[in-house]
RNA sequence: GCUCCAUUAGCAUAGUGGCUAGUGCACCUCACUUUCUAUGAGGAGACAAGGGUUCGAUUCCCUUAUGGAGUACCA
């Protein structure tokens, strides 16, 4: 028997949750619930200086949101807490030290102006700095200097850092689920600070013991962490411990152009890159799925669509297929660009499935919000509108008619439908309609329909100025629908206002 | 620059050593709704390039190009 399935979730506070982290987040928890596991949620918090307030909140309230959330975390709490890193800080210590105990790190003087200058001199050459095997020695560490003047430096307050002795010349093999087998050459990679001066743990030694003591099995993250996999599977080694399987997912691209999705590129293009809403303390506002009027089940089956899929020809899951479907071994290897166009068109297929009572209290709310009160029956318009709307607030968009009648007629459309011998024909639809007893739209239909064909006056004459003069523009459902709900009363008045507007 | 990763139509992708290379979004046409949507039916559109290996490569190998990530006392 295997052990169980742990994976976690491990953002940094930093900001709202990007799109990319909230697919990332999924993946682990589709990847956890399929095989019975833990989904654990845990953050990373060791750069104090770009802690963010409300970020932790906000990752929590979209996880909630999306409907994935996890077993384990800051709120929910576990067996494996605390959840932050920054109150597991006393913890770190501890395993730097062993590590320099056992000759797998060691102290570093170096101050980061002296460092930085190194990096600018080598740029100026066309070379890259590289702290690491071939210069470690040259430079101002424990490596370097003998033992009497490092204890005098470490007695003397002075501050340092502690970094890892990446092994030389080695071919350093790697596996990761997503991309099968790579390898790396040691020699390549530099000695990476593990531990900062500010007696916090840099995310490489975090994360790798945090790991560990909480039994992760499984480490499910963004491919600009591959990279880093060379170290951190050298860290494993170097503590003696069993290294958790790797899975690489692909980046995010913006939907046009180059580069990965970035924040900016979706209030630019017209889509959220957020799940929820964020407002900055600057008061940047960036926009969110859910506030955008977006069904978390769109989204979700949006998001799974990028990097993975199923090998069958279904699209549309909810999330317990998902859980029954999803495999790492499907995941792709190269990077997806957003198309927010899917993604309306998932929003439109969750929309038409939503229980439309559910949609009914739904667009009632917006009404309300909107400050419109209304006699007519809300739930009688929302399944005549609801096919062509993608959005609840699209229903408005469609039918606000319904409310309010038309201040205005659209110029194209007037020009077209409203002709010298409109008003006459209006007048004679109007004493037709004031005599029908049974207002229903099929009553109403024939009628209308029997006396244009009986009269032999043309559809077209008719059909266009009776939507204008009810909608004000060429949209809606079935004209004798929208009479049949306005009621005769309405109706009547509406085109006769229409006809006092071309008299005019 | 260096290291690692990738490359099927505008986008997301399926797939195979030999088939008309499949699907969804978007696009075009038609039908329906005498409007606009939605829907239905059709349609156009792809294996980055060049070398190998092979009887045969989109599929395996190499090179090039392009794209991406990383290259911090950030995660």
């Amino acid at each position: 028997m295997t052990q169980k399935v742990r994976v976690r979730f491990a953002p940094s506070p930093t900001g709202p949750l990007h799109i990319g982290g909230v697919r990332t987040a999924l993946f682990n928890y589709l990847f956890a619930k399929k095989h019975g596991g833990d989904f654990i949620i845990r953050i990373e918090d060791t750069d104090q200086t770009r802690y963010v307030d409300g970020a932790e909140e906000y990752i929590i309230e979209a996880l909630n949101w999306l409907n994935i959330p996890a077993n384990e975390g800051p709120v929910s709490g576990g067996n494996y807490g605390p959840y932050r890193q920054s109150e597991r800080k006393d913890l770190y210590r501890k395993y730097a030290d062993q590590l320099i105990e056992s000759g797998n790190a060691y102290y570093a003087f170096d101050t980061s102006e002296a460092l930085d200058a190194h990096r600018k001199n080598h740029e100026a050459e066309g070379k890259t700095f590289i702290y690491n095997w071939h210069n470690r020695l040259k430079l101002d560490n424990s490596l370097a200097l003998s033992e009497a003047e490092v204890k005098a430096k470490l007695d003397s307050g002075e501050e340092y850092v502690i970094r890892f002795k990446t092994p030389q010349d080695e071919t350093l093999p790697l596996t990761d689920i997503v991309r099968g087998a790579m390898k790396i050459d040691t020699n390549v990679l530099d000695d990476k600070v593990l531990f900062k001066g500010d007696g916090m743990p840099t995310y490489h030694l975090a994360n790798i013991v945090d790991d560990h003591l909480m039994e992760i099995t499984h480490v499910i993250r963004g491919e600009e962490w591959l990279p880093s996999l060379a170290l951190h599977v050298l860290l494993y080694r170097a503590f003696g411990w069993d290294a958790p399987q790797f899975a690489h997912l692909p980046l995010l691209m913006k939907p046009v152009g180059k580069g990965k999705l970035s924040k900016r590129d979706g209030d630019k293009m017209g889509f959220p890159v957020f799940p929820l809403e964020w407002k900055t303390a600057e008061g940047d506002v960036f926009s969110g799925y859910r506030e955008d009027g977006y069904l978390p089940e769109a989204v979700l089956n949006m998001l799974v669509f990028l990097g993975w899929n199923p090998g069958t020809e279904q699209e549309i899951f909810s999330l317990e297929e998902l859980v029954a479907a999803f495999d790492l071994a499907r995941v792709n290897k190269s990077g997806a660009k957003f198309d927010p166009e899917k993604t309306k068109w998932f929003q439109h297929h969750y929309l038409q499935e939503m229980d439309e009572g559910m949609l009914t209290a739904q667009f009632k709310k917006f009404l309300k919000d909107k400050g419109v009160t209304t006699a007519v029956d809300v739930s009688v318009i929302v399944p005549l509108l609801k096919e062509r709307a993608t959005f609840v607030q699209d229903l408005w968009e469609q039918g606000s008619f319904f409310f309010e009648a038309p201040s205005t007629y659209d110029e194209k459309a007037s020009k077209k439908a409203f002709k010298e011998d409109t008003p006459e024909i209006l007048q004679k639809v109007i004493e037709l309609l004031q005599g029908i007893e049974d207002f229903t739209a099929t009553t109403i239909s024939d009628e209308v329909k029997g006396w244009i064909t009986s009269n032999d006056i043309g559809f077209g004459k008719v059909m266009m100025p009776l939507r204008l003069a009810l909608v004000g523009e060429m949209k809606g459902p079935d004209v004798f629908e929208i009479s049949s709900i306005l009621g005769k009363k309405e109706a009547v008045s509406r085109i006769e206002k229409a006809v006092n507007f071309m008299k005019q």
